[in-house]
RNA sequence: GCGAGAGUGGCGGAAUGGCAGACGCACCAGACUUAGGAUCUGGCGGGUAACUCCGUGGGGGUUCAACUCCCCCCUCUCGCACCA
């Protein structure tokens, strides 16, 4: 026997040569196609662990998959390196945020080289270098130039634990906590800074259509933009200020009973006389406390108040009430609804709860015109306006937008309710009393965090020329490295007299420094682009003539981004802000297109070996070394592949590793055996030519197999297919098909199908086969289609669509030959006894299917 | 409550209207061996002595033919949740 497969000698040994040669350096160079795969980067907790290898191999193998195809790929990585975990660690081990980053990216770099990556360290970026967040400063800037930045007091979430602001997008799920620590945020009143996002809300929303994403990352940003279209209709209260509502049902405004409005509305002290107001101001101050408690908003109970004010509705003139209720909330829309509880369950329940009247408006089918003419509130006995009707009142809302009737309305009466929405909106809008309008759930993202390990945002406020930017010139505004870190909760920035103490720019007067700095997702908002020229005029000061922060001649080549992978808990987060950067780039003219990522794959979750998520808590964290120690990087990247589709994730189960080092094993010592072989050079036998087509046509289908396999990341059925093959290979081994030429060209092809997934073994093989190159440097294997096709084939015999037998026939068979060669099967035959066939099917080359009585 | 996705051997999974279980793990038997947690050969959904029958969460439907398409239901995962 030969030497064994050992890659704790050729993985370092490869690993070494090809950084030497500079086999994964990037190169603009115009005359090849390009191709920019890229995979999210890196938070520097400290250490990698199994997810890391899940995210970043197939990704590396799909690049790599690409440059075999003959693109120039770039495949960049870096480090997302503020944020809060440094922060704590700082607090809690008196070391400074900076130096525990910069040595966790140490040690990570270190770790992700053994994963055998192509990647691009020629480009890297860290964002807490000052010349990166100069340019993140920079965009601040310019979105503040733009109208796109602004500050504003008004109430937000801020996690108590994490001692900060958050984005909307930031607070998760029904008891709406804190993305990153889980802890329920609570509402606080604060002058914060925020992007104006919703002004992209139709331009995000119109830009997803045709994006090459998945369907549910698409979904999810479409809910979160939160489309809805409508009307507004201006009602007038009694002291004669304008209250404009926005209704999604502009048809029903007839049946408008109430009015609510949040207990925030600008307009509720002026419209409750001086009797109410007690009881309103109660309630006000009950609904600002209730936003700082936990709120589930399933079980939660009826609450409202009647202000004593009215208003008339103006499509009926009708006196109404103003209520206010906390189940309108300030905002969305404009704060205030007319209530229709006829057609609006939540308005039902609060008119049913509070004895206001029901007007029904949309006549249900089947229904006769007078019994719902008048309806009531069935809970209040007696009154005027709520005089329980005889019969036939509605138990619910009918919300229908199909069927019904509009009664009751005026000129509307006798529209079917399909058609009644435009015909409401054109009759509001002749009469002045409302317009089209649309309404988004998105808001504007908030940027202001209270922590000190982020880019600080570059505005300084002087009492004479208020808010006032940092000059470009000025730029990086540098995080000091002698801030104090105390468990206060607070920013050391503020206590900090040398960073917060500055003169103004403008005047120069003594004024003090932002001392909040940016969310982190500003950082990675722009880093598929920072890494096309790492800090961009490094060292230099920057003026106006500087239009963008890398250089542009290298942005027209690379850009946009091809290829994105990454995980999907950012649809909503970074996704989206990425998004919304680049077209509000793609508007000050900085980019040429206005979507950053073209293609979008999102890889599923490894989980612990107990199947739940991985967590330090838990304490199933994989940290892959070991594995990696015991059989190298080749058997652990194929089988991270191999657990199943990539966009599925699963359990980390090591007791699958055995089938990757077996078939990899057996790998090498086939083609060891290929090799000695041809050292012998005795007068080799003449090969069959049925086996050598047989060898040619396996080879040449799995090479379309895999080919398809890899464009569509199906890398588990990738490796499924190079074992079969291999396992054909293993079986042809003994025979005399060793000795001609085609076994050579399979073998040869064989590798270079392995190269994309498996780099070490494959190069190594490769050299051993006597060729001086770089495997990587190879083209991908071509298949040629006819000879992938077999000239006989199996064809299926079926009698009343059950298998009864099979034959093996020519390709391309004609119908009635298959069914005359299939009739004298005796297996079929014996079937076919005193039965009368009915009819038969033939999908050729494949099955026939006969059907008797 | 609304929306999306998933459910296939002991396990991971394959097959997108045409032979269900490719490929691998585990397991069983055999070979080689002083030995095997190595390697090689064979077996491996269930019932049955066998012919064969049953089988892709459950029920119904379309079709010559359904894991695959349609309808209803169950379970799990994810997203949103007073959004007017």
């Amino acid at each position: 026997m030969h030497e064994t497969y050992d890659p704790k000698i050729i993985e370092p040994k490869w690993q070494e040569t090809w950084e030497k040669q500079g086999l994964y350096k990037t190169v603009e160079d115009l005359d090849r196609p390009k191709w920019y795969a890229l995979t999210m980067f890196v938070y520097p907790s400290g250490d990698i662990h199994a997810g890391h290898w899940y995210a970043f191999i197939p990704s590396d193998v799909s690049a790599r998959w690409r440059r075999m195809n003959g693109y120039n790929v770039f495949f960049p990585v870096g480090f997302d390196a503020f944020g809060l975990p440094a922060e704590n660690a700082a607090i809690k081990r008196g070391i400074h945020p900076k130096a525990w980053t910069y040595s966790n990216i140490a040690k990570m770099r270190f770790q992700l080289k053994r994963m055998g990556a192509m990647w691009a360290w020629d480009r890297e970026v860290i964002t807490c270098d000052p010349e990166y967040y100069k340019w993140t400063q920079w965009f601040f800037l310019k979105f503040y130039e733009n109208d796109l930045a602004y500050r504003e007091y008004a109430p937000v979430d801020w996690c108590p634990s994490c001692n900060t602001t958050l984005a909307r997008e930031q607070v998760w799920g029904d008891d709406r906590h804190c993305e990153r620590c889980r802890t329920p945020v609570i509402k606080k009143n604060l002058e914060q800074w925020k992007f104006r996002i919703t002004r992209y809300a139709d331009a995000l929303l119109a830009g997803l259509t045709d994006m090459d994403w998945p369907e549910r990352v698409k979904l999810m940003q479409n809910n979160w933009i939160g489309k809805s279209s409508g009307a507004e209709i201006y009602f007038n209260t009694e002291q004669g200020d304008t209250l404009t509502v926005f209704t999604t049902r502009p048809e029903t405004a007839w049946g408008a009973t109430f009015m609510v409005l949040s207990p925030e509305h600008p307009l509720v002290a002026k419209l409750t006389p001086s009797a109410q107001q007690e009881t309103v101001r109660a309630y006000q101050e009950q609904a600002a406390r209730q936003d700082e408690m936990t709120r589930k908003s399933t079980d939660k109970e009826i609450t409202g108040v009647f202000t004593g004010g009215y208003a008339i509705n103006p499509v009926n003139g009708e006196r109404i009430p103003i209520w206010i209720a906390d189940y309108v909330l300030m905002g969305y829309g404009t704060g205030a609804i007319m209530a229709v509880p006829a057609h609006d369950s939540r308005d039902f329940a609060f008119a049913k709860r509070f004895a206001l009247p029901i007007r029904c408006v949309v006549r249900p089918p089947g229904r006769t015109g007078d019994d719902v003419a008048t309806l009531s509130c069935p809970d209040r006995p007696t009154g005027g306006l709520c005089s329980l009707p005889p019969a036939g009142g509605l138990d619910e809302a009918y919300e229908s937008k199909t069927e019904g009737v509009m009664v009751n309305s005026g000129d509307l009466n006798g529209t079917p309710v399909a058609e009644a929405f435009q015909k409401a909106v054109t009759w509001l809008e002749s009469k002045g009393k409302g317009k089209p309008a649309v309404s988004f759930r998105l808001r504007d993202w908030l940027i202001s965090r209270q922590r000190m390990w982020g880019a600080p945002i570059p505005i300084v406020y002087c009492a004479s020329c208020g808010i006032v930017p940092v000059p470009q010139e000025a730029l990086p505004v540098v995080l000091p490295d002698d801030a104090e870190f105390r468990p206060t909760g607070e920013s050391p920035l503020k206590y900090h007299k040398g960073f917060r103490f500055v003169k103004c720019p403008r005047c120069g007067a003594n004024a003090e420094r932002e001392t909040d700095t940016m969310d982190t997702f500003m950082c990675s908002s722009w880093y598929q682009y920072a890494y096309l020229s790492p800090y961009y005029k490094k060292g230099e000061s920057l003026t106006a003539q500087n239009t963008s922060p890398w250089d542009p001649a290298i942005g027209q080549y690379w850009l946009p981004v091809d290829q994105y992978t990454g995980g999907i808990e950012h649809a909503t987060m970074h996704l989206l802000y990425t998004r919304f950067f680049t077209k509000a780039l793609h508007d000050m003219g900085i980019v040429h297109f206005d979507e950053p990522m073209r293609r979008l794959f999102n890889q599923g979750m490894i989980l612990g070996p107990d199947g739940e998520k991985m967590s330090k808590s838990r304490g199933n964290v994989i940290n892959p070394d070991s594995v990696v120690n015991e059989y190298g990087t080749d058997t652990v990247r194929g089988y991270m592949m191999f657990i199943g589709p990539w966009d599925q994730g699963g359990p980390w189960d090591p007791s699958a590793i055995d089938g990757i080092s077996r078939f990899l094993q057996r790998t090498w010592n086939l083609i060891l055996d290929h090799i000695h072989r041809e050292q012998l050079a005795n007068t080799p036998p003449m090969p069959h030519p049925d086996q050598v087509n047989l060898l040619e046509q396996t080879m040449h289908q799995t090479i379309i197999k895999i080919t398809e396999g890899m464009s569509a990341f199906r890398f588990n059925t990738v490796i499924a297919h190079l074992m079969e093959f291999s396992n054909t290979l293993l079986k042809m081994k003994s025979t005399s098909v060793v000795y001609a030429t085609a076994w050579g060209d399979a073998l040869r092809n064989f590798i270079l199908l392995m190269a994309p997934l498996f780099p070490h073994i494959s190069e190594e093989l490769w050299h051993r086969l006597g060729n001086t190159e770089s495997v990587h440097l190879q083209k991908w294997p071509q298949a040629d289609v006819n000879k992938a096709k077999m000239d006989r084939t199996t064809v299926v015999v079926q009698i009343n669509s059950r298998v009864r037998s099979q034959m093996t026939a020519p390709l391309g068979m004609s119908d009635h030959a298959i069914e005359q060669q299939a009739l004298e099967l005796s297996a079929i035959k014996k079937w076919l006894e005193n039965k009368r066939i009915r009819k038969v099917i033939v999908v050729p080359d494949r099955l026939i299917n006969i059907v008797t009585d």
